[in-house]
DNA sequence: ATCGATTTATTTGATAATCAAACTAAGTTT
DNA sequence: AAACTTAGTTTGATTATCAAATAAATCGAT
């Protein structure tokens, strides 16, 4: 199945240069830079993070991230705490408003998601669900 | 179903950051910018286009794109062409350089699409492939 | 236990990416 | 044809980014 193989990751490229567009332009319109808001995005997701790991997922170096998290510890975004275990590390955390900034902007991300299946049934928006969990899980 | 629509945001929001990770990591391990591949990935895609069109389509403003474009045609990745109807526009397109750059790249995503969907069967594979196209058309 | 190697985060200096605004040229409208 | 809009470029300033150097903490192997 070549040719469907090709579909499914043109498809799948596809979706993430769209996503990838739509979040440059819900970013661009409120008034914080894309690492920012992609901060926000996985800390809201994936709670408190070491340096080093936040990096990773966004893609940059830690000395890049340094500065950033300056930045939004400036705005009152996040945090810097001590790591329990381990005193080379801290670990970044949301504050109350970088947490009000993310439900704002996860608000967005759901009308995107509503909007995309609004014409899926329930069983196949189940589906749907259950395809990316899997595919997440794999990543 | 308020916690499913949650769930179903949310782990689309992952692979969104997961993907887009990814493609940080390959772009630096090659001698290209982000921005570069991105171009190359959208040309590849979607065939030649105007410098606007694919400026709205990376998430930047056309002058960023001038000077993006002026890089990437010393490095013999495009070309621009004058558009046919419209003296005012140019047409982006990919050299045979450009081309294999796309095919290169886009050989490490069909092995990842390969990777994460590994555990789909046929017939999983096939409705995931048509989940993402009507999820593509809406956008 | 201790010494060397590794890991974590920060800082620094240089480069690259980006934007907004001004500009030129070509199309569109009235 | 004059006024307006659109497409792409240029410019000047700002921001993001990296690689390499640094400092502190941890780990590992003797």
């Amino acid at each position: 199945m070549k040719n469907q193989d090709d579909s499914l990751n043109h498809a799948m490229i596809e979706f993430y240069e769209k996503l990838s567009s739509w979040e440059m332009a819900v970013v661009k319109d409120k008034g914080f830079s894309l690492p920012q808001v992609h901060t926000v995005e996985i800390l809201g997701l994936n709670g408190p993070m070491r340096m080093k790991e936040l990096a990773q997922k966004i893609g940059i170096t830690t000395g890049t991230l340094t500065v950033q998290i300056d930045k939004m510890v400036d705005a009152g975004l996040v945090v810097r705490v001590p790591h329990a275990n381990d005193r080379r590390s801290i670990l970044i955390e949301l504050t109350e408003s970088g947490q009000a900034m993310f439900a704002e902007h996860d608000k967005l991300h759901m009308q995107l998601t509503h909007d995309l299946t609004a014409k899926f049934d329930d069983s196949e928006r189940a589906m749907l669900l259950d395809f990316f969990e899997r595919i997440n899980k794999e990543f």
